[in-house]
DNA sequence: TTGAACCATTATAACGTTAAATTGTTGAAG
DNA sequence: CTTCAACAATTTAACGTTATAATGGTTCAA
């Protein structure tokens, strides 16, 4: 492995001149640093980016944190924040929680042995006020970027969301406009804000209708396909009779329609049903999904953008994206 | 930001006691060791992994080296790796390439930088039987995994790979068994070893039925969804009737299927149809898809076994894992 | 002729850790 | 009472960079 070592000797010059050659710095003439570059590209020198961590306390490196690569939504965000990054001259650790608090927690702390300059983080959400790995974030003062809502234990990190609740309240107003009255609501984790919003989206949308929440229409439906599915037969068992479902993820949607369309029941002439998310599967489901298009991309590069800026010493303000309703073929009006 | 320096100077011993005793060297004794793991504990130490990886050459850093976080395809077997890595007590640099050589020259000249300790990688495919990056790769004697089939230029790596060839010939075998003659074949990148292996496992089958590949039927479909819409429709208007289309991907079936459906065909009542991969798309398609299961948990779970006995300088012996055929309803006997 | 200002280069030290060699200390075997 | 082994701790140096300060030359205005 060469070494700037050995470019300086074989020159004739110091270890010194040829480390600030190479990174341009001012103080080298022009004859000399050309002399050296030519050198160290074909001795195929690379730089060591531990000595270089180690000396300028800046690793360049990038700590990701999401619940797991199989999980359509991060994709898109992931290969968003990947890309900004390679441009920006940092690298990705990427690190998969599971949705498990414990893991989060080991995952955080390999991070910070990496000294990562900054972390995007898609919380495990919890009930407690406290998360003591985050205390020690906020302590080591690393620049973070929430991809998710701030609970409790997280507020004080910069965050990007999407309209939430204005997007599932345009969910409830478009069955609302097609005429349904009866409708159900499958929520998600019960400890993650975006779930609270959308649900409040959900609620508000009913109340300027003049209806009510019938807590006997809500069921608790997690965030797998079986989550969905499971939720959907305890509906059924239970023989409540809605004309459509609002579902809190399009997994849900997803697991739901699987278990109505096994019951023998129409999508949409017994029932619509609405996703959220606009996951590819969404799109070319067996009834293709009326959802909630987040905006992936530009949530990913927002993200990378606020990163940066905080890395950089500056103050953010963060505004949350709108995301889009998308009517496909798995709503339409009530049988009459 | 707490050192090693730090805790032996508060209990009054050598920074190599401290540093020895938090890594369970056996002459520091229990008493001491206590002393100090209890310190250390309380005053948040984490240890500095520039500074480790530069002293002992080596990272606990592997390289990953995909097309993308957005094709489903990588998901599961880049789950499998972290987590089997987070276990290992390695960490995971995350690159992609979007299929251009050129990008995948730029990660993992970023990932020798690195120092990473072993390398997964993706081959972007080209048609040159040498690519200088893997001659580099080679020199430097990185303990390296192929996640896909070794092409030409990097044919020396050990590679992770399912039996490609069988796999696409099970899948035309079902189609023959149902009672197809005229099959359409929808190829992937020219390039890409594996689109060679499943072309030939449908070539194979052909032959054994007393039946040759008639080259109009064959269409060059590339890798997306856009990609096998496209040679669809370039299908139909040059007005071939298959009574089947095999594709290799199941991204080209979707694509395929949706001009298809769009021009009032049925699947499988007017024309069946197969993918490969079984994405989750796949299974909760409009028309669910018979397709090609790929092992991919472990598939991954392979990869870094494989590549910690490289890393362990043991040398091994891969064996392509099964993939196993799906019938669904996307497939059924021709119109008579 | 001084010295101020500039330029190109070098010398020194340090970042936080660990490998390797060294120094004591104790206690049992000869 | 030596001798040697076993243990516990320390000392020294090094990994490959770069920040900082220092050095020696020119050039040019005062």
């Amino acid at each position: 492995m060469v070494r700037l070592k050995d470019i300086a000797q074989i020159i004739g010059v110091s270890v010194m001149t040829v480390s600030k050659a190479l990174r341009d710095e001012p103080d080298v003439s022009a004859a000399t640093k050309a002399k050296i570059k030519k050198l160290a590209l074909d001795m195929g020198y690379v730089p060591d980016s531990s000595a270089q961590g180690l000396r300028t306390k800046t690793t360049k490196l990038l700590g990701l944190v999401i619940p797991a690569t199989t999980n359509p939504i991060y994709a898109r965000i992931v290969l968003a924040i990947e890309e900004r990054a390679q441009e920006l001259g940092y690298d990705i650790l990427l690190t998969q929680t599971q949705n498990l608090a414990e893991r989060e927690d080991t995952c955080l702390r390999r991070l910070l042995a990496r000294r990562v300059d900054g972390l995007f983080i898609t919380p495990v959400y919890r009930f407690e006020a406290e998360a003591r790995i985050y205390q020690e974030i906020i302590a080591r003062q690393i620049p973070t970027v929430l991809l998710g809502s701030p609970a409790p234990f997280c507020k004080s990190f910069p965050a990007i969301e999407i309209e939430d609740l204005v997007a599932s309240y345009n969910v409830t107003k478009h069955l609302l406009a097609l005429g349904h009255k009866k409708i159900a609501y499958f929520t998600g984790p019960p400890a993650a804000p975006w779930a609270h919003e959308r649900f409040e989206g959900f609620r508000r949308a009913l109340r300027e209708a003049g209806l009510t929440v019938d807590d006997k229409l809500v069921f608790q439906a997690g965030s797998t396909i079986e989550d969905g599915a499971k939720a959907a037969l305890q509906m059924l068992n239970e023989n409540r009779q809605p004309t459509a479902i609002q579902c809190v993820s399009d997994l849900i949607a997803i697991g739901c329609a699987e278990t109505l369309l096994q019951q023998g029941l129409k999508i949409p002439g017994d029932i619509s049903l609405t996703g959220f998310g606009n996951i590819l599967a969404a799109e070319f489901y067996r009834v293709p999904l009326t959802t909630i298009s987040q905006p992936k991309h530009r949530l990913g590069v927002a993200a990378m953008d606020a990163l940066m800026r905080l890395i950089r010493g500056e103050t953010i303000q963060l505004k949350r994206l709108a995301a889009e309703l998308v009517i496909r073929q798995s709503t339409a009006p009530p049988k009459s």
